[in-house]
DNA sequence: AGGCCTTTGAAGATC
DNA sequence: GATCTTCAAAGGCCT
């Protein structure tokens, strides 16, 4: 498995996991994937074309039958009775998971289980193509929506796009492919929450023949409502309802058509970063660990953790992610994030006077602290949007990392282990630190950096709403 | 019903 | 080029 000084090649320097160095390990393994991809679509291009055939005779059978997504892929036996076996193991790989699930679902595996069995998992979906066997028949899956297809065992799953990606024949999308090529599928019925549930179900995988139904390889892709033109899991149609049927399009406008048909835009998920992967992951984990259910406490806990995690156990969801992002330009190469601008509501007014009440940009910080401005790092570390740490000569902003998770009410939850403790500047401004008269917050994102860096004693586990929280954080700090 | 919270990282937008 | 903004997941909470 490539790594990611493959990528420096001694051109950068020993940041190996930041953004840009992250970004030429992509474009150099985005190279070597397209060689690799060369390399599966020079294979026999016969084995595409019956793939292609096998698709068409699936759609047709599925056409006839349930109009359940995936239900195109529900000729499993089809497949097999067509004997192809390479094309069981393109269309059916979720049944490979599925044995690994079984090895993940052992009870007593409930605590840090995930990373390796998943892992290797990964590994095994790397190295190994899926076993293709008698009774490879997809299961009908149930009405797909992304929390009713959450993992009943809270098994962690990778995003679909690598397992598609961990396929021993990765097809790449052709490059002319078009954003409209990518909408059509979505119009198949009821296909909402494809990306999350699949992100978020490697047992189950109910998406993964979706998955290997690739544009490039579904010929009912141009047909609207074609039953094999199942979508991509990061396709996620905005209200998850079903595209009104062409007859029904008659009785409106063109002008109208073409707003709703603007309106309904399916939307492309971001591939996931290499922390959300991450979160996807142990976020089960934590759950059993804590008491919480709340995701923005758990997300501070999985923050902390994911700085305590050495660089090594870091580089690998990285790399993850690397291949996430490889994998979603190749499907869809005329996407861009700015296609989901503004779709979710921006934040509110008194959010950006907050922060026009926080010390500003690293530029402003410096001037107004008196650092250096080629010298001293001052940064809002990778968050780069607030400067509230100041740290002279160094490349990299340490986490902000409390003294355990017991602030965050997991006393199970063991601190991290190499957990950075971070600088301050002599001469730092005391008004932005807690008043130690009062309780020093326990929400690690904004109140431990402006906190004392010495670890203090377990904080009391927090009853208060975070809402709550934000607004001692905020009223201590406009009293300062 | 839908936004907020909370995290980090990636990428687009802005200056 | 540096900085800022938005979105990606998650689910309880709040309006």
């Amino acid at each position: 498995m490539p790594q990611l000084d493959s990528s420096g090649g001694g051109a950068g320097g020993g940041d190996d996991l930041g953004a840009p160095d992250e970004l030429l390990a992509f474009q150099d393994e985005g190279e070597e994937q397209d060689d690799k991809s060369r390399d599966s679509a020079a294979g026999p291009e016969r084995d595409l074309a019956e793939l292609k055939s096998s698709l068409v005779n699936e759609s047709e059978v599925a056409a006839g039958g349930a109009g359940v997504p995936g239900a195109g892929a529900g000729a499993g036996g089809e497949a097999e009775a067509l004997g192809r076996q390479h094309t069981s193991q393109r269309l059916f790989p979720d049944k490979l998971a599925e044995s690994l699930e079984d090895g993940l679902k052992a009870p007593e595996c409930a605590s840090g289980m995930y990373k390796d069995t998943v892992y290797s998992a990964f590994n095994l979906l790397m190295h190994y193509p899926p076993p293709s066997g008698a009774g490879q028949h997809p299961q009908p899956q149930p009405p797909l929506h992304n929390k009713a297809s959450q993992p009943a065992h809270g098994v962690p799953q990778l995003s679909p796009l690598y397992e598609h990606f961990s396929s021993p024949h990765p097809t790449p999308a052709p490059a002319d492919i078009s954003q409209k090529q990518v909408h059509r599928p979505l119009q198949t019925p009821d296909l909402s929450g494809f990306y999350s549930l699949t992100s978020g179900s490697m047992g189950q995988l109910p998406h993964t023949v979706s998955w290997f139904t690739h544009p490039s390889l579904m010929l009912g892709s141009g047909v609207p409502g074609h039953p094999a033109a199942i979508p991509h899991p990061a396709i996620v149609p905005p209200s998850g309802k079903q595209e009104l049927q062409p007859y029904d399009r008659t009785l409106k406008t063109q002008a109208e058509s073409k707003a709703e048909k603007e309106a309904k835009k399916p939307t492309i998920k971001k591939p996931l970063n290499a922390f959300m992967l991450y979160m996807k992951e142990m976020r089960a984990k934590v759950i059993a660990e804590c008491t919480l259910k709340e995701s923005a406490a758990i997300n501070q806990i999985l923050g902390r953790r994911w700085h305590a995690l050495s660089r090594e156990e870091q580089a690998k969801y990285y790399e993850l992610a690397r291949k996430e992002r490889q994998l979603h330009m190749q499907l869809y190469p005329g996407w861009s994030a700015r296609d989901n601008y503004g779709k979710k509501k921006r934040r509110s007014r008194e959010k950006h006077q907050e922060s026009n009440t926080d010390p500003g940009s690293p530029k402003k910080c410096r001037a107004r602290f008196g650092l250096n401005q080629q010298t001293d790092w001052c940064g809002p570390c990778r968050r780069k949007k607030k400067c509230i740490r100041y740290l002279p000569g160094e490349g990299r902003c340490p986490s902000p990392v409390p003294s355990d998770d017991s602030a965050l009410g997991c006393p199970e939850s063991p601190a991290p282990q190499d957990s950075p403790s971070y600088l301050l500047l002599p001469g730092f401004p005391t008004e932005l630190l807690a008043s130690p008269a009062e309780p020093a917050p326990t929400s690690p994102g904004l109140s431990a950096t402006l906190s004392l860096p010495t670890p203090g004693p377990p904080q009391a586990p927090h009853s208060t709403p975070q809402s709550t929280q934000v607004q001692q954080q905020e009223s201590q700090r406009q009293a300062a």
